[in-house]
RNA sequence: GGUGGAGUGGCCGAGAGGCGAGGCAACGGACUGCAAAUCCGUCUACACGGGUUCAAAUCCCGUCUCCACCUCCA
């Protein structure tokens, strides 16, 4: 069985053949550090990393490269609103954006390189492109340099789309082009609205670099000239991705053997995003659900559907995913520890055909009901088994509710003291309860189990004995 | 104008010609002193109108509605 993937270029879902056997190179766009993630953002990171989570239990070395745009048009303007040094809200943004993909369970990618650390890189793939006719310095003096789209056939090739069909600019300000649809390689810097801090040297004089060249100069260098799989948000497949192949290629390199996109999570029915001032940003949602719903949330979804975010799907979510993680503890509770078992058959075909995350969930739940049987006839082989299993299959997703990455977010070690006082209390008043129904006297039994309800104190009744939670 | 995507049961959300994905909620049953939890069962849905086929949520034609991208949004 083999690990296929829907390949927005070809658009179909295709085996997936690495250019060197054993090896996977992934490039994923990172954001732009200019404001707090919302759910969107987190959205692609946590696809990405099931990714690369599944291919690595596949057995294949996977290296990850997520940049950080942190130079950019919009981090200019908004510092200047805040009254602050860009690279000081590039910078704070950058640890809200690692607050929340930690909040995730979003694994570090193999390396994060940072725009503003590449610049000699970009230049001297845009020297490369002047060399080979595909790119030129404006003719305005503004120090602008673009790429020749009309010198590079097939341009458009990645999004389908014929040059002559695109519309032009809304603003018809050619400035330096030659060709509306041309764009920016490196940008002048603009004296008189543009901090010194933000220009650096090149030999069209100070500036900065274009969006575009910053992804191509980066995954050249830390992928290599052709590597397996570039991926972000549909939305960058025009003209964000369309144009870092173009000069990419241009320049002579291969590039992406494959390209995937994330879908959309919209509220309201509108996309998610920050000009629209209608985000849900990820620090918010967290006060409602913890971190691992929020994952389960979006792992539950297809990586190419749209969701519509809804804070009532988001419990339901979280309501069912409390249900495979109270097995767990009651299964751990009788077994003791639960190692990481086998993945289900079905399971493994569902993340092989394209991250079919949703019929992966699906086997969890299969298993889970299984091991809620199991249950009652005590400790045994097979509850070992399921239980362990269950929690294999979780781990791949990121959503392991043992794995101590989680554990840091609610159980602090005077927690841990808290909660090993109040057992004790309770202890004794399940001790008193016990009594009460042997001699049945049920409702001093009951006004116990009443009394610990007020406190938020739930009991459980098992073959084993009362258990109690919060 | 160009290029794509979507419409599924009370709700969320898979599937892409034929064996009722799954979850949440609800109801019934088992278990329980009664509950809770768990298990079993019930709720047989695919925007609309045609067509192809032994068989259509799935393919074709048409219609409606919604969404995204078209030069710096995950």
């Amino acid at each position: 069985m083999t690990f296929r993937l829907y390949d927005t270029a070809t658009r179909e879902i295709r085996d997936l053949v690495p250019l060197e056997e054993g090896r996977v190179g992934i490039y994923l766009c990172g954001l732009t550090v200019q404001s707090e993630p919302h759910v969107g953002h987190v959205r692609s990171a946590v696809n990405f990393d099931v990714l690369r989570r599944w291919l690595t239990t596949r057995g294949l070395d996977v290296t990850l490269i997520r940049n950080i745009t942190d130079i950019d048009d919009k981090i200019l303007l908004k510092a200047e609103e805040q009254g602050r040094p860009w690279y000081n809200l590039a910078y704070a943004m950058k640890r809200e954006l690692d607050a929340a993909y930690d909040a995730l369970n979003v694994q570090p990618p193999t390396y994060e390189p940072a725009a503003t650390g590449h610049v000699p890189e970009m230049l001297e793939l845009i020297g490369r492109l002047i060399t080979r006719g595909h790119a030129y310095a404006a003719e305005d003096g503004s120090g602008d340099v673009y790429f020749d789209v009309q010198s590079w056939p097939s341009y458009g090739d990645l999004t389908h789309q014929g040059i002559d069909d695109m519309e032009a600019a809304e603003d018809a300000d050619p400035r330096g082009k030659r060709d509306p649809r041309d764009f920016a390689l490196w940008k002048g810097w603009k004296k008189a609205s543009e901090p010194e801090t933000a220009a650096w040297p090149s030999p069209w004089g100070p500036g900065r670099p274009g969006w575009h060249i910053e992804c191509s100069a980066m995954a050249l260098k830390y992928l290599g000239g052709g590597f397996d799989i570039h991926g972000g948000g549909v939305d960058l497949r025009f003209p964000h991705h369309e144009n870092e192949q173009a000069q990419s290629r241009a320049a002579g390199f291969d590039f992406a053997s494959y390209w995937m996109h994330n879908a959309w999570i919209t509220t309201a029915g509108e996309k998610m995003s920050k000009s629209l001032g209608n985000s849900l940003v990820v620090s918010s949602v967290l006060e409602r659900v913890r971190g691992i719903d929020l994952r389960f949330y979006l792992v539950a979804a297809h990586y190419r559907s749209h969701v519509e975010f809804s804070h009532q799907a988001l419990e339901e979510a979280a309501a069912g995913f409390a249900r495979i993680e109270a097995f767990l503890n009651r299964a751990a509770s009788l077994v003791g520890e639960v190692g990481m078992g086998t993945l289900c058959a079905d399971f493994e075909q569902a993340m092989d055909e394209d991250l079919g995350t949703p019929a992966a969930v699906a086997a969890i739940y299969d298993v889970t009901r299984e091991g809620n049987k199991l249950l009652a006839g005590g400790d045994s082989p097979a509850l070992r088994g399921a239980a362990s299993s269950v929690r294999a299959m979780l781990a791949v997703l990121g959503l392991d509710p043992m794995d101590q990455h989680w554990a840091g977010q609610g159980t602090s070690d005077s927690e841990a003291r808290l909660h090993a006082a109040v057992d004790s209390l309770v202890s004794v008043l399940l001790e008193q309860r016990t009594t009460a129904r042997a001699a049945k006297d049920f409702a001093a039994a009951d006004a116990i189990r009443d009394q610990l309800k007020t406190a938020g104190i739930e009991l459980e009744d098992t073959p084993q004995g009362p258990t109690w939670s919060l």
